[in-house]
DNA sequence: ACCGCTTATTTGAACGTTCAAACTGTGTTG
DNA sequence: CAACACAGTTTGAACGTTCAAATAAGCGGT
């Protein structure tokens, strides 16, 4: 028992050839007669033979790996989607050979470190970003340093300073409120709200926008309030909307968060049916019935790690220096749902 | 520019030691005499240097990484609570230079193959199992193949089949739905139901306990009903038992899903200010306001990693073969909430 | 028969680290 | 004072792979 695992060695004994065909026969598999690949195959099943990850990435220098930064627990139902957004990352690197290594830190400054440590220390070869926002520290400091990375969540303005242009993936988020917005318009009535959050933030802006232009191109008009994203912060602006604006035919959020918090104000102020959809369908709009818009995060993890890796293989492309097209936009989709009508009897 | 990484050669060449005083400087400080260490330290800082880890795992055929699988995403809520597991497990890794690399797979079977490659080319020196289950396949194959493991989920006494006892820690679910009775049987009534899931389950008849023995310490009895693991199965269930026993002074439930289900359940029926009591403390249910047990998760990632790499460092211990103290049950905490009562208008 | 060209295969070296053993110097002990 | 223990340091080798260059083999054309 617990004999040396064989290695390209012991294959090549075995098949009668030398250790780099064997190698080759791994790697490079054109390069080999297709009669000395089959006998190299047998030996390699033989054997149970599995190349020792660590020699490779020693002798080639990559370690196919990418490192990916979980944020901070916060409690609430934001974090949920980026954790989706994780899983269809590992599922889809997973197809390709490439492996996930995930980091966490409690600041900037620590993520970065961090991220230091990983590629200088060569476990991994390039990083997968998210939450991407004004002035992001993060993306300056990955392009002055060379290292490949993609991110979900575009180039706000301000974060491409000094950073030219890099790669990313998005979610449309205009597209998906015009949509919501469509729809009200055409299932709810003219006066249509927007509960956002405040400005300036890069996803919220946008995601107003789309709101605000398909209300323009219906010549229709109706008020926009922020609040903060959480569902508390949401039920009050509601309330308050609700109170100076009895008009209101349906609310489009920016947020699952915000839609429940708008859900329950609509509710108190006697109106449970009032049509509101939310932003991330996340579990909890599931669970209630509300409508809201699918981000496909999975579709998401797929483009970012084309973006980062190529159409195929485990090998990142280096940070690109002309801006080219290495930008990608995901449009979302509207899920209605029939809700569970709320009336709160508090208070 | 673009330059060759320093690496320990340069270190000593710059310090005037040889290789190995370096090396030591970094894994074994007690071996080097304090002036060199300081000497050789100066140097590190100077150039910059960062041990190649592939060099070092495949002299010392370490990896210092574990392997965590994560199950497909299924909607609903019940994942959640797992991605604050792998959340914390991450950053309780990091603060021990454990690495943590995440994989998924379709099929039990795909996720062993995954386990195999893994550690046989050498990427992970153990395994992370979560979510363990009567007749677990998993605990047996890499009890068999000598793979370190550890898991959140305790043996269920048929997963126990064939692998002696292995090392896991668990949250104590009976204490929870024990926390959740004894509140319910002060606050509310005696005539408390559990909402549970169909037995057998491992899980799930270890939370219906600690509502049984509490209730037959305090001499009460109730109802237990049981619905697979979803808002709407919640909510039938407790819409029969509401019709059927209209007593009912309180709901204990196995998951917040089936919490929500019975909320729902109960408003319609009338009575929207029962007290329903959830498990799992999702970000759901903190939305609804929704009572629930705490698990958490976090001191279950930390104890998961002291048995698999003991009480400091990143080197796996081996898997134990006696019997020994290898398992550990983490105490739940009840969390009182302020429901957002709900009454559903529809049907 | 020779050259040139391609395809297939082998050989030596290198990636950067730590292990194991050898080598110093210094103090302790009988 | 020789023998010994021991802390501190160095040296050669090894981990398993792939790169780069060298060699061998096949083949058509002159």
């Amino acid at each position: 028992m617990a004999t040396r695992a064989p290695n390209v060695e012991d294959v090549a004994r075995l098949a009668g050839v030398s250790r780099q065909t064997v190698s080759n026969v791994l790697n490079a598999p054109q390069k080999v007669k297709p009669a000395t690949a089959k006998r190299v195959q047998a030996a390699i099943k033989e054997l149970g033979y599995r190349p020792h990850a660590s020699a490779r990435r020693l002798r080639t220098r990559r370690s196919a790996t990418v490192g990916v930064h979980l944020d901070p627990y916060r409690g609430g139902i934001s974090g949920v989607l980026l954790d989706r957004f994780v899983h269809a990352l590992t599922e889809a690197a997973g197809e390709r050979s490439v492996r996930v290594l995930v980091h966490a830190a409690r600041s900037v400054a620590a993520e970065i470190a961090q991220i230091r440590e990983l590629t200088d220390s060569g476990e991994i070869d390039g990083v997968v970003v998210s939450g991407t926002h004004h002035d992001d520290q993060r993306i300056s400091w990955l392009a002055e340093n060379g290292i490949p990375f993609a991110s979900f969540g575009r180039s706000w303005p301000a974060a491409t300073q000094g950073a030219e242009d890099f790669r990313w993936v998005d979610v449309d988020g205009a597209a998906g409120t015009r949509l919501a917005t469509e729809h009200a318009l055409q299932a709810a009535g003219r006066n249509i709200a927007f509960l956002g959050w405040p400005s300036p933030s890069g996803t919220g802006d946008d995601r107003a926008r789309g709101w605000q232009e398909a209300m323009r191109e219906a010549g229709a008009k109706g008020p926009r309030i922020a609040a903060v994203d959480s569902v508390a912060a949401g039920r009050l602006a509601a309330q308050e909307l609700l109170a100076q604006t009895p008009g209101i035919d349906a609310v489009i959020c920016a947020s699952d968060s915000l839609a429940i918090g708008a859900h329950m104000a609509a509710a108190s102020a006697g109106r449970p049916e009032l049509l509101i959809i939310g932003f991330d369908n996340t579990p909890t709009a599931e669970a209630l019935g509300l409508s809201s818009i699918e981000q496909h995060p999975e579709r998401v993890a797929r483009s970012v790690l084309e973006l980062l890796f190529g159409q195929r293989g485990n090998t990142v492309v280096p940070n690109p220096t002309s801006p080219a097209s290495q930008q990608r936009l995901i449009a979302p989709e509207l899920i209605l749902r029939t809700p569970v009508i709320l009336t709160s009897l508090e208070q």
